[in-house]
DNA sequence: GTGGTCTAGACCACA
DNA sequence: GTGGTCTAGACCACT
């Protein structure tokens, strides 16, 4: 469990974890929550590399996943910029959302807990 | 995505993840939900095997991850058993909903949602 | 982990550890204290069994294995009988505590525990 | 009973015991001791099979024992390493040197030898 | 290259 | 019959 910083990105990276998920997983949250600006370029592969201290071809797979679904672009010579499109972002988080609903939903659900105890739960807890 | 059948117990595997993880999810949830009797003898190695057409080392390390968490006896000769502990069967399934809980918060959170919006949708969402 | 009568005997038995070993144990360790008789008769293998809950065959075990070192005595068509010569008694329970100290003073030397520290630890030990 | 050294570790396997408990306990008792420097990577488990003699699968089980104690830890594509934590290494020291302590004055105590006897035959034995 | 999982099949100890 | 261990060898995900 390492926190690294590269540019106003702040990463923390477990080893035993796959780290280009661990990568996409933070990226996204980063654009979802608005922390990095629409359109702007992603830290070279190899800077990502150096700073993280990770092999250049897990940024690679991680740049490519965001591609992939469309939060990020590869312009050939330039780098990789994040979408413009707010719209794909709005996209993204709400698929992002529904996922962690649906999953926490089923969890609970197997556990048989009541949807009335669940909301119970979530009203108590410290949201920060 | 198969559906087999062994004993009263019904299991779910794919691919997608471990089978001995999902086999101690599944049988965790078959026990938090009080599906199963406690101090249950559990379908042999063997016979748990056949039937769900795996390999008995993938049994043998789904029992010894539950055994390992108490939810489980092994009993020389005779097989594996299911605690008779209800307080076991309780801490495990407040562990596992408190992890679901976190995961959800966490998640939530890290896309820049509310912890209001979040009611919102579990309140609205379909539970079963 | 259940506690079991046989007679004035009071047994421990672990499902999880071989029972019979279990069972050696105890007898030679009740010997050794001088809670049983020497020359007594040992219960049956029958009574032992059904009264331990367990095989005859684990019980069985047990008595050929205190046989083998002298401890006990099987007479055709009367019984296992404890054997009633004290020297034998006093040769196994210095033969056990010496593999228990030798074994103790292993550990201990393998986990470079010096032996000034050993003896300050077992100095302030609780013995009851 | 059989010498071999891997790297700068001198394993001594026999077939009383399982293989994977050997390799953890002496593991184990060389991190204790100080005899391998922490942080340091551990043969891949390749390696350690092949210069062993034994099967992979033998050596990811006592890797993944290690892991569960704290005292190693996985990083993906890189191998598996000792920890770094000092603390770790002399929490699992302590606990090791307990459960033998324990052990040892339950023998003496269940074979009824005082406290006493106990100590002088400690202070009269060879450590060396 | 690393570890993770799974299979197939053997042999053993225990009850 | 039960579970425990080990082997040999395959395939996969990750770096």
């Amino acid at each position: 469990m390492e926190t690294r910083t590269v540019g106003h990105m702040q990463f923390v990276l477990d080893l035993s974890l796959p780290i280009y998920e661990q990568m996409v997983n933070q990226i996204q949250r980063m654009i979802a929550r608005g922390e990095v600006e629409l359109g702007m370029k992603l830290p070279s592969v190899r800077d990502m590399a150096v700073q993280l201290k990770i092999n250049p071809s897990t940024v690679v797979r991680a740049y490519q996943e965001l591609e992939r679904e469309g939060l990020c672009e590869k312009r050939r010579g330039q780098g990789t910029f994040i979408t413009s499109s707010q719209a794909k972002v709005e996209e993204v988080k709400k698929q992002l959302a529904a996922e962690a609903l649906h999953s926490f939903i089923e969890n609970m659900r197997s556990l048989g807990i009541t949807k009335e105890l669940a909301q119970k739960w979530l009203e108590e807890a410290e949201w920060e």
